[in-house]
DNA sequence: TTCTTTGTTCCGGA
DNA sequence: GTCCGGAACAAAGA
């Protein structure tokens, strides 16, 4: 599922490709994305150059000429193709094979004036695609409510012990709400805790000092750890068929509920239990 | 038919 | 009013 690294790669790999380019056509297939695509108002962007390409949390922001700005979220299983003239598709995230029944849930496609196209591709149809006029876009709730970015300075030890006042949820709950740090979902939550050894169902009362500490920091190197491996597989990834450069994905504890627990000198098995309605995983053992 | 998946929002209880 | 967490919702595949 796409989180803050994933969206990032996909920031990286549009970047190069859309700069410049000048949108001739906007084909709405489906419009029954999780907000209705309005044809009408997409035409808009007929004749608009893309000038930037920008990431907010899980949100993709794409800068037109005239102050036009669409946002995009991938949901849970939105994708981007990228069309080139040679007509190879690029696949610009690397949770899906590319084959010939994806075509099947291509919903819109932007093609330019040089014949290139963008394909926004979505099984499910949670995401969405947005327009806004001028800066409108940083005062939709989507952008508005978000808390820092984890990766920035400014999400630091003071910010998180300020923000745990009077909170005594549970701390896995904390790190999934996107007004206190916006970006991180289910897995890399599950991946963070794990690493630091903290249980994910653990009350914020009871966190000490030194678990926030390891906590921040493993935010920090689990993301960037992510966005390399992703950046490095976009980079194989460039067969039309992807028949080529499959990135495995690996997860410590994610999905690996009765599997040993990946720690060398422990034996125990990783539990599986329900926060929030969210699976979460954990090794008894290791996280306290 | 039912269950699962996720991010987001809504709502009721404390 | 605030905090907390369960439930609902979107769609589709197994």
């Amino acid at each position: 599922m796409p989180e803050l690294p994933e969206v990032e790669v996909v920031k990286r790999s549009l970047k190069n490709t859309l700069i410049k380019l000048v949108v001739k056509d906007v084909k709405v297939y489906d419009a029954n994305l999780r907000y209705k695509v309005k044809k009408e108002l997409f035409k808009q962007i007929v004749g608009l150059k893309i000038l930037r390409i920008k990431r907010r949390s899980k949100y993709l922001i794409f800068l037109f000429d005239k102050g036009m700005t669409m946002i995009a979220h991938l949901g849970m299983t939105g994708k981007f193709f990228f069309v080139n003239k040679e007509k190879t598709k690029f696949k610009t995230s690397f949770y899906y094979n590319l084959n010939s029944k994806d075509s099947k849930h291509d919903r819109v496609i932007f093609v330019f004036k040089n014949n290139t196209k963008l394909i926004y591709n979505d099984v499910r149809k949670f995401g969405f695609l947005k327009l806004f006029k001028s800066n409108e876009f940083l005062e939709s709730p989507h952008i508005k409510i978000l808390g820092p970015e984890p990766l920035e300075s400014e999400f630091n030890f003071n910010y998180f012990k300020k923000y745990l006042y009077g909170k005594n949820r549970f701390i896995k709950d904390l790190l999934m709400d996107q007004k206190f740090v916006s970006g991180l979902g289910n897995i890399y939550v599950n991946e963070i805790l794990f690493k630091s050894g903290i249980k994910p169902n653990k009350r914020l009362k009871k966190l000490k000092d030194f678990e926030i500490r390891k906590i921040l920091i493993n935010i920090k190197k689990v993301l960037k750890k992510a966005i390399q491996l992703g950046g490095s597989s976009i980079k194989n990834f460039s067969s039309s068929d992807g028949q080529s450069g499959n990135f495995q994905q690996h997860f410590n504890v994610y999905g690996m509920l009765g599997e040993k627990c990946s720690n060398i000198d422990c034996t125990n098995r990783i539990k599986k239990i329900v926060i929030s309605n969210r699976a979460s995983f954990f090794c008894s053992n290791c996280q306290k």
